[in-house]
RNA sequence: GGGCGAUUAGCUCAGGGGAAGAGCACCUGCCUUACAAGCAGGGAGUCGGUGGUUCGAAUCCACCAUCGCCCA
């Protein structure tokens, strides 16, 4: 069923928009997933989120559209690729970077689409038509663009400085693609030799790293190491001279206080080193081996560098002691290698005047996030900037436009949108592309403009730029949020969404992450397979929340009886109201009720979606359809839709057709195939082409309210003494109400046929009540009821009502015989406590003197 | 080390000063002519702890405990 619409939406087109000036643009841009990712529960819920938006959106008039799409994830797909040529016993080296990009390209166009039709899996309206890549031709025009135009403004620049490099992928990586893990590790304390005599102990978790060192630091401060600043450390091994110097950023308190300093593979170190200008060893080599630097351990990987250091160290007595020692080592978050600092020639983006404007635009509102904290997570991250490393050494990806001049003694470096002929500065010819590409992110932060065209000023960028809304996963706050207000403001002036929402993560049951590797990963094809796609989406929105919520299989469940519960509803109100059209009546007081029961349905899903809290929309909406459409209205109207009289069977007909109809608009965004479904049975599909119910069509009427409330109340009443006395389902009470006034019992009078119905009690409102008659309260007054029941169980339940009756009473009469609420509560608080005051103790004496005649009987 | 969040029924979570809620699970009775993926009824929680503010605290404040996430 499902499968069927996603083919008829598409074939139909109804998912595409074009810019239309006669409309309001409602926008949004897919965080782009990774071109080789698959549909994970964050990807549902984030494009569940996104479909009721858009959907909404349309559906309320607005010229709503979705932009899908993937970004070309440089590490993640050449891996792919690799890993694709190992199984052939190939590396990428044999091919050449050409053939190397045609296969990848290759590879793309077979499964580069995966994600995307997952999506329409999901019943995602996306303008599919409008897929883009961050590899398409138009993008990588803009990506030129950028980068030239940030190079030319002196933002982007090469610089030699330490950077994480992954050993495994063979690239430098920025900080945000570094995680940390928590290592059991070792402290290792070892003794280097002084000069003149004496020694110094350091400690180190990485003994290997000794191999660059250049120096041996201490805390000026600390009175230990006073005397040995300025003299010279021999390392050991390799018999390197190494002077003692004393920095404030040495711990005093960390292991000996002594610390050993390896510039060019620790960050605090290269600091020191530069301050202290340093020499600079480079121990560790790009493959993660050690260089030529380590003499004797040279080519050794870093592991097996570390134990034969560790080895011979203890071998020489220089090895102090080992202790264990837990701590938190840098790792690629891409594929878990341990980083390894690394000095490197790279390229840079200098963010010190794109994040000023991008971090007003947040603090002034004009970008708002949802929930709001998230705000001030992006303005701290912000304001502790530091210059992001864009290049990768990477045969995937927007290759640098960067040539350099060979000719003897030029040197010039060009950096154009163009490959450039010849050189600028000597007119030579031999001229050498830079062979870097750049940070994957580095194009997704011009998605929500180079998708519509950007540089040309093109219509749709004009129409759908800025987009509304940007709903996207916590973690990618800091990499695309705030770079694409960034690039935003820069490129096109405007900031590229107005609100950022960001959604729940979904752990798995027991709490922790959902993950491959750890095997706690749910699928949610598996979902929509085994429940449906209307059934996963609704599970989903129910689960989400304003925090991190627990993947609960149930929700969805919940949403697969839900979205039947709908489709029998259905049948129940088209069969019996066949051939009549739907109208909407105002003449019955159940009609004008659940109208406006629905007004307040509508309205709460409006204010749910307009504050992102999509858990109280679906709430709202199953709560309305379940337990008043369903089990109320539709129940009070069968007994018209049942009726003898043909005029009242085609108002009670017309009235739930229409009801029918404008609950499956309402529900549309939500359960896109159900209610499609239904609206079909009656000729109404397209929803999405359909009015969203408008608020002010649905006036809240008190009185009916009032009525059909104190309805219920009866119903229940009678329905609990029912249970309470185990009277068979089947049989039929006779009943006399009894009011205190007059006007009390003709509010039940046009119910009559509802009670027995519903209560399957006929109720009398003259005449004496049977002798033994008991006693059920209900608003207004108290139904005698022909009893069959034992005297005793009798007792039995009113002393139970009794008690709860006097517990209230109590309650209340202490809360209002203190003077202190009295006077200062406000007065419609105490008013209200009044009221139930006099309620509970009217039931009471009631309760009281029908027990008192009972056992007096 | 810095920050954020959580702690409410057996489970998963809402609620955010004025009578403790939902779904699932559980118990009882029903195959009632839309629906047993259902209907009707029911039991179930000193709202993590300790103080404070208030006429009134699950709700606001402080501290503590436990768990989780992010950043370094």
């Amino acid at each position: 069923m499902e499968a069927r619409w996603t083919d008829e939406w598409l074939a139909s087109r109804i998912f595409h928009a074009e810019p239309d000036p006669s409309k309001r643009p409602y926008s949004i841009v897919i965080p782009p997933p990774n071109v080789t990712g698959n549909l994970h529960m964050g990807h549902a819920l984030n494009g569940t989120i996104q479909d009721v938006l858009i959907r909404y959106h349309r559906m309320l008039g607005d010229n709503a559209c979705w932009l899908p799409g993937t970004d070309h994830a440089g590490i993640a797909t050449q891996n792919v690729l690799e890993k694709q040529l190992r199984a052939q016993g190939l590396k990428k080296e044999d091919l050449g970077r050409e053939e190397f990009a045609r296969r990848v390209w290759e590879w793309r166009k077979e499964y580069g689409g995966n994600i995307i039709n997952q999506l329409k899996r999901l019943g995602c309206a996306c303008d599919y038509e409008r897929e883009r890549f961050t590899f398409d031709d138009g993008y990588v025009r803009a990506v030129l663009k950028v980068f030239v135009a940030l190079y030319k403004k002196g933002y982007i620049y090469k610089g030699t400085y330490l950077v994480n490099w992954c050993p495994r992928c063979g690239t430098a990586i920025s900080d945000l693609e570094v995680a940390h893990v928590e290592d059991p590790g070792h402290l290792y304390h070892v003794r280097y030799q002084l000069e003149g005599g004496g020694t110094v102990t350091i400690a180190t978790t990485r003994p290997e790293t000794m191999l660059g060192d250049t120096a041996v630091a201490v805390n000026p401060e600390d009175g230990r190491y006073a005397d040995i600043v300025g003299r010279t450390a021999i390392l050991p091994l390799l018999d390197r001279r190494l002077p003692v110097i004393a920095d404030a950023r040495v711990e005093k308190d960390f292991g000996s206080g002594a610390l050993k300093i390896t510039p060019a593979h620790d960050i605090t170190d290269f600091e020191i080193g530069r301050d202290h200008k340093l020499d600079t060893v480079q121990a560790i080599g790009t493959g993660g081996a050690i260089t030529e630097a380590g003499g004797p351990y040279a080519g050794l990987e870093i592991m097996e560098a570390r134990r034969r250091v560790i080895a011979d160290l203890e071998k020489l007595g220089a090895l102090e002691k080992v202790e264990d020692f837990p701590h938190s080592v840098a790792s690629c978050d891409r594929c878990g290698t341990f980083i390894e600092p690394l000095i490197s020639e790279q390229w840079f983006m200098d963010m010190d005047e794109l994040r000023r404007p991008a971090t007003e635009v947040v603090r002034d509102g004009r970008v708002k996030f949802t929930p709001e904290r998230w705000g001030r997570v992006y303005i701290d991250w912000m304001d502790n900037l530091r210059p992001w490393c864009i290049s990768r050494q990477l045969w995937w990806g927007h290759q640098l436009p960067v040539w350099y001049c060979e000719a003897e003694g030029c040197g010039e470096v060009i950096v154009e949108e163009e490959a450039p002929l010849a050189c600028p500065a000597c007119g030579g010819h031999a001229l050498r592309r830079d062979t870097d590409v750049l940070d994957t992110w580095f194009s997704s932060a011009l998605w929500p403009f180079a998708t519509w065209g950007w540089p040309d000023e093109t219509p749709d960028l004009a129409h759908f730029y800025p987009t509304n809304v940007l709903s996207t996963a916590r973690e990618i706050i800091f990499l695309w949020v705030a770079r694409m207000v960034m690039m935003g403001l820069e490129f096109v002036g405007e900031i590229p969404f107005t609100d950022v929402y960001i959604h729940s993560v979904i752990q798995a049951a027991d709490g922790r992450r959902m993950s491959k590797s750890l095997g706690t990963g749910i699928d949610p094809l598996e979902m929509i397979d085994k429940y449906g796609a209307d059934a996963t989406r609704f599970g989903l929105l129910m689960m989400s929340s304003t925090q991190d919520v627990r993947f609960s299989e149930e929700k969805i469940a919940m949403g697969r009886s839900f979205a039947n519960k709908l489709w029998n509803a259905s049948r129940l109100v088209l069969l019996a109201s066949e051939g009549r059209t739907a109208q909407r009546s105002e003449a019955h007081e159940v009609d004008r009720w659940i109208a406006s029961r629905f007004g307040r349905c509508v309205e709460g899903v409006k204010a749910a979606v307009a504050g992102y809290d999509f858990t109280a929309a679906v709430d709202t909406l199953y709560h309305f359809i379940w337990d008043e459409f369903c089990d109320w209205y539709l129940e009070l109207a069968k007994v018209r839709l049942y009726s003898e009289d043909d005029e009242v069977r085609r108002e009670a007909g017309g009235h739930a057709r229409w009801m029918l109809d404008q609950i499956v608009r309402l529900l549309h965004p939500f359960l896109p195939y159900v209610t499609e479904e239904v609206a079909a049975q009656y000729g109404a599909a397209p929803l999405l082409a359909q009015a969203h119910p408008r608020r002010e069509d649905f006036a809240v009427c008190e009185a009916d309210e009032d009525a059909l409330a104190d309805l219920q109340a009866l119903v229940n009443a009678l329905r609990a003494f029912r249970a309470d006395a185990g009277l068979a389902p089947g049989k039929v009470l006779g009943a006399v109400f009894v009011g205190d006034e007059t006007e009390s019992a003709q509010r039940y009078l046009p119910s009559v046929a509802a009670i027995r119905a519903l209560a399957r009690t006929e109720v009398r409102f003259d005449g004496e009540p049977e002798t033994g008659a008991t006693v059920v309260l209900v608003p207004g007054g108290r139904l005698k009821v022909a009893s069959t029941v034992g005297t005793a169980e009798e007792i039995a339940r009113l002393q139970g009502q009794l008690a709860k009756a006097e517990a209230e009473v109590a309650r209340c009469a202490a809360k209002l015989a203190n003077p202190a609420f009295v006077d200062k509560a406000p007065a419609a608080v105490v008013a209200r406590e009044r009221d139930k005051l006099a309620g509970y103790t009217a039931d009471r004496d009631e309760l009281a003197a029908r027990l008192a005649a009972l056992r007096a009987g």
